[in-house]
DNA sequence: CCAAAACGTTATCTTAAGATAAGAAATTAG
DNA sequence: CTAATTTCTTATCTTAAGATAACGTTTTGG
């Protein structure tokens, strides 16, 4: 996929949110800026400020924490996603998790720097500010729904949800990952899906 | 306090986020509507759509689900505070959950319809965008906080930082609301105190 | 192609959480 | 003021999760 076949791609994404005339995206291509992950780079890192949100172009990254030295993955974003560690980059702190490319990576990044100008910009402020409710809204709906899963579901339910919702992140992930992803320990996801395959099994 | 003491503490928290000149807020405040809600009474019924946001002037409600004809708290808004189900609110969709009051309440509403006509409004069209921006940044990043909490702590640990960052929920609120707020039961919550009580006493 | 690393499962042991019931204490309502 | 309700704790029992280690299997990288 060349340059200019990820920008279109990217105009449709955004699309969901807001839509662009000529001129204005041709003003809003120029903050943009392109840059590649290799298998295993860091997009974020703790303790660095996140300055910049993502679309993933190609490839996929996880968000994840370490506590104690252990590895914690808080989600995963694919194709046509957008990633960042939002709450660095709104706030302007160190953020406090890692962002890492999983596999080969494109991204096409807009830093804090131009999303402020374009935010500045008369031509784009209004839009802008729109994008940016209409995106902040959408992920607070997802976190919402994430948050009502871990105060009212078992482990157990959060992953035959996610195995009926189906999300590519069952093909594409490594059991470990999903197993924090939900809450728990990779050996704990392990178990359940024992318990899932056999459930006559009693004695 | 009376109606107009209210709306001058509402636009010093709507300040937060963005100032309005009086041209402007003179018209924001056609949009209002108040209302009051006795002890008990409900702002928001699982599988009715959730069409407003409030504001809390006085009193405290609490967001809750009930899942096996069990109830369990999402989070509680104190005065000062905004509230709704905001994934019916924003999706228009029925609404997952209930929001109760917990003492009698006064609250300052904007339907979505006069949201969306002030969205629509030239005179406030740009503030309300980045009003509503600002405020769904503010709430993803606490949102992006208490998932990072379920998956990198314990029920325990998440009860000690919620004692540490000592908001009023837990001098207002009963324990068993606290408890099913970190995740965990009633019964649950009370084990954790009494070990922290007396983390010698082992034999 | 081979050695090393990563991955998933399984087993054991320990610890803690859920379910349930009961009872004391506090609060609320008539 | 008293009865009813709510709240919190405690106890018991069951179930499941965490920690750790071991072991095949697969994947990866040199």
């Amino acid at each position: 996929m060349d340059s200019s076949t990820a920008l279109i791609t990217f105009r449709k994404s955004l699309e969901k949110f807001v839509t662009f005339n000529e001129a204005e995206w041709i003003v809003f291509t120029q903050h943009l800026t392109y840059s590649t992950l290799k298998k295993k780079q860091y997009f974020a890192v703790e303790g660095k400020v996140c300055d910049k949100i993502a679309f993933v172009v190609t490839g996929s990254v996880r968000y994840f924490h370490i506590k104690d030295g252990v590895d914690i993955t808080g989600y995963f974003s694919f194709e046509n996603e957008f990633v960042s560690s939002y709450k660095s980059y709104l706030t302007g702190m160190p953020a406090l998790n890692y962002i890492q490319a999983l596999e080969d990576t494109r991204l096409i990044n807009i830093s804090k720097k131009d999303m402020d100008a374009m935010l500045n910009n008369p031509l784009l402020a209004y839009k802008m500010e729109r994008f940016g409710r209409l995106a902040a809204e959408y992920y607070l709906c997802c976190y919402e729904d994430r948050v009502a899963a871990f105060i009212t579901q078992t482990p157990e339910e959060r992953y035959l949800d996610l195995l009926s919702t189906g999300r590519e992140i069952l093909q594409r992930m490594p059991q470990h990952y999903i197993a924090n992803f939900l809450g728990i320990t990779p050996v704990s996801l392990s178990r359940i899906r024992r318990r899932l395959m056999a459930p006559s099994k009693s004695a």
